[in-house]
Parts: structure tokens; C-alpha cells; sequence
DNA sequence: CTTAAAACAGACTGTTTAGTCTGTGTCAAC
DNA sequence: GTTGACACAGACTAAACAGTCTGTTTTAAG
């Protein structure tokens, strides 16, 4: 089990992502983040070192979140079919159903955020987003490429075209579903690229 | 011609909206600002009331300019051709060689940016940036339903659902294009939407 | 040329900010 | 039960912040 010290950490992570994607990074203040999580100022300083540490941790942690339950996603999906449009259409649907059980829009993405606060940040953080934005695409591209691989689709698109497709169609769902308050808006983007795929890739017509 | 003070208050609004996109609407210091356009502070405030009021006029102005821009691209795309998925087609180009010629991606949407500080905000704001975002994809929708009207998709899809994925495609493009430092990401999701239309409309196969 | 409003300059103020520092509980190991 | 590291509390500081105020220059009209 995790330590007091861990725990306390966690808590401070967690709030701080939330009120970076309301507020902004520099929209959020350390003071106002310990009334949110009940500390005082030596608590957070002595799990962080700084504003900009604690900036660190929340992409990291966010990032290593993320990577997980998409790799969960794609696991399952590979679990409940054998066949590769099934399983990329699986893998879509389990973050469509996870999207539903929130009840509201996703809260929204911590590098999209952080990209539109670009100056406060370093290079060394540009570079992280840049891949984990690369690997998050890059885990549709393979599932892409697996159903390119057994069925010839009919036109002459790649797995990393639509790859980047999917992932801005995600990106920018997640953006107009938090501007509008639509919390389906995401799903119905999701749905619409399946049709595609079924337009590529399906047996009929 | 526009007056000193108009210019001054142009010159104001420009340089606050590419810092809101580098840094964050909390992260743009009026100080940084009055030093981008070499300005005191009573030059602001003469201008402007607040530095939420600031934020009111850049969203306005960003909103004018932008539908102003699709505007364009729409009325000379249905000057260029009297077919409409021809029309759709040359309405996404436009605005892809419009991206070209920025020589580097994107610098942001104010939109977005808004959106991930909402917090700052006040509702008048929310529901601004609402209108704007769908009066934007209502342009696409336009185009779409014409299209729709005299020739029938392979599929059951309406221009709703259709303008609602171009939306999110490049508004995710825009997000990636920056994130990544890729010029061209945006234009490459536009060509493959493209790719969907023809297979939805075009003549052949 | 006069004049009054508009367009600015820049010192100043009170508040908020990130970060420091000293001290106090807590808790397991010995 | 003593000790020492960990986990916090909270007053404090210096800088940055939005906003004020008084004054000077510019501009255009009569």
C-alpha cells in the first residue's frame, strides 16, 4: 500500500491536473491548489521543488495514465474479437463507453493544455508531448496496420494516414466538447470515423 | 483610414492574442504585453478597461476574423466551381493553402486556448465561444447540405454529422500541428477527409 | 493660433505570487 | 524510550502582478 507521503502526493497531482485544465498552468496558483487539497505551503514543497517541478510530474503522470488505459483498451479489444476491423472498432468503442461513464466532456487533455501555454514550459517538456502524442497515435496505427495487413482496403490509404486522422478527431472532440458542454460530442466524431472504416475496410457493397 | 488611437488598440490586440496562444491567457502579463508593442501603461488602460476586458475584445476579434476568413474561402470556392463536392473540396483547400503559406503550423485557436483556462472566463464568454464554434461549422454544414441535395451518399450520413467531424478534425490538426512542430499535419487530415467525401459522393467505383 | 479632447507616459499602490525558513508532529527502527 | 528521517504547518520575503493617478504630448477642429 502506498505510503502517507505517496498518498499525499497523489492528491496534490490530481487536483493540480484538474485545475491546470480549468484554469490554465499559470491561471492555477500554488495557494489556491492547497486550499483545494486541505495542505499548507511546506507540505507541497516538500514533495516538489517548485511550480515547474510540479508541471513535470502532472504530464508525466497524466501521460503514463493515459498510455494505460489505452493500452487496456487495445488489449480487451484484441480479447473480445479475432478480427482486425472488429478489434479497431472494439478498441474505439471501449473509449467511446468510457467517455459515456463520465457523465460530462472529458475534462480534457493535459498536452493540449500545456501546448497552449507552450512558452511556460521548456523544451525538454515540448519534446515529451510530442511523443507521447506520437505513441498514443502510434498504438491505433498498429492496430491499423494489422487490419491493412489481411484486407486490402478500397482506396490506397496507410495506417499512419489515418492514424493522424483518428487522433485529431479525437484531440479536437475533446477541445469542442468542453467549449460546447457536450458531453456526446467526442462519441458521435468516434462513430463516424468506424463508417469510414467500414467504407475501407467492410465486406458489403 | 483608421485613427492613431484605433491602430494603437489594433496594435494591442494583435500582440495580446499571439502571446494568449504562446503563454496562456493567465500567463500574459499586461507588463510583457506594453513591452511587446512598446507602450506604458496608461496606453492600455486608455484602450482598454481591464485586463478582462482585453480578453472580451481579442475573442471578439478573433471571432470576426475568422468567420470573415471562412467567408471567404466559401464565397470564392462557389465562384470557382458550380459543382458542389467540388465546392466542398475547394473550400477545404483554400483554407489548406491558406495554412501553407504560414510557413510554420498554425499559431493557435483562441477558441481552444479559452478553453482550456475557462475558469478565467465568465459565462458570456463560454456561450461566445459556443456560438462561434458552430457558426464556424454551420459554414461546412452549408456546404454539405447543398451537396446532399442533389447528390445522394453511399450512406445514410447527414451534413450535420459531416460538419461536425471536419470541425473536430482541424481543430485537433491545429492542437497537433502546434504540439508537434508539423506545418503540414492539419492539411493532411483535410486531404484525407477529403479522401471520406469522394468515397460518400464521387462518381467513380 | 487657440483649445479641448484624445492619446499616451510613467511613477505609484495594494495584492497576489512563488518560494524560504524555522519549527512541530509522527512513526518506525533499534 | 530515544533517535532520526519523513511529513507536514504556517509565518515570512521579494518579486510580479493588475490597476490608479497625475501629468504631458498629439491631434484635429474652429
Amino acid at each position: 500500500m502506498a505510503s502517507k507521503g505517496e498518498q499525499t502526493r497523489e492528491r496534490i497531482l490530481a487536483a493540480a491536473e484538474s485545475l491546470i485544465l480549468e484554469r490554465g498552468y499559470a491561471g492555477m496558483s500554488i495557494d489556491e491548489l492547497l486550499r483545494h487539497t486541505d495542505l499548507a505551503k511546506g507540505a507541497f514543497f516538500h514533495h516538489f521543488k517548485s511550480k515547474a517541478d510540479l508541471a513535470s510530474a502532472v504530464l508525466e503522470r497524466y501521460a503514463a495514465n493515459d498510455l494505460a488505459l489505452f493500452l487496456d483498451f487495445s488489449e480487451r479489444a484484441d480479447r473480445l474479437s479475432d478480427d482486425p476491423l472488429e478489434r479497431v472498432i472494439i478498441f474505439l468503442r471501449l473509449f467511446e463507453e468510457f467517455l459515456d461513464d463520465l457523465g460530462k466532456p472529458f475534462p480534457g487533455c493535459i498536452f493540449a493544455a500545456y501546448t497552449y501555454s507552450r512558452d511556460q514550459f521548456g523544451p525538454e517538456a515540448h519534446s515529451f508531448i510530442a511523443r507521447s502524442l506520437d505513441r498514443w497515435r502510434a498504438l491505433y496505427e498498429e492496430k491499423l496496420d494489422a487490419l491493412i495487413a489481411v484486407r486490402k482496403p478500397r482506396a490506397d490509404v496507410t495506417a499512419r494516414q489515418l492514424s493522424e486522422l483518428i487522433a485529431s478527431i479525437i484531440e479536437g472532440g475533446i477541445i469542442i466538447a468542453k467549449a460546447k458542454d457536450d458531453a456526446e460530442w467526442t462519441q458521435r466524431q468516434s462513430k463516424e470515423f468506424q463508417r469510414y472504416l467500414r467504407f475501407l475496410f467492410g465486406e458489403g457493397q
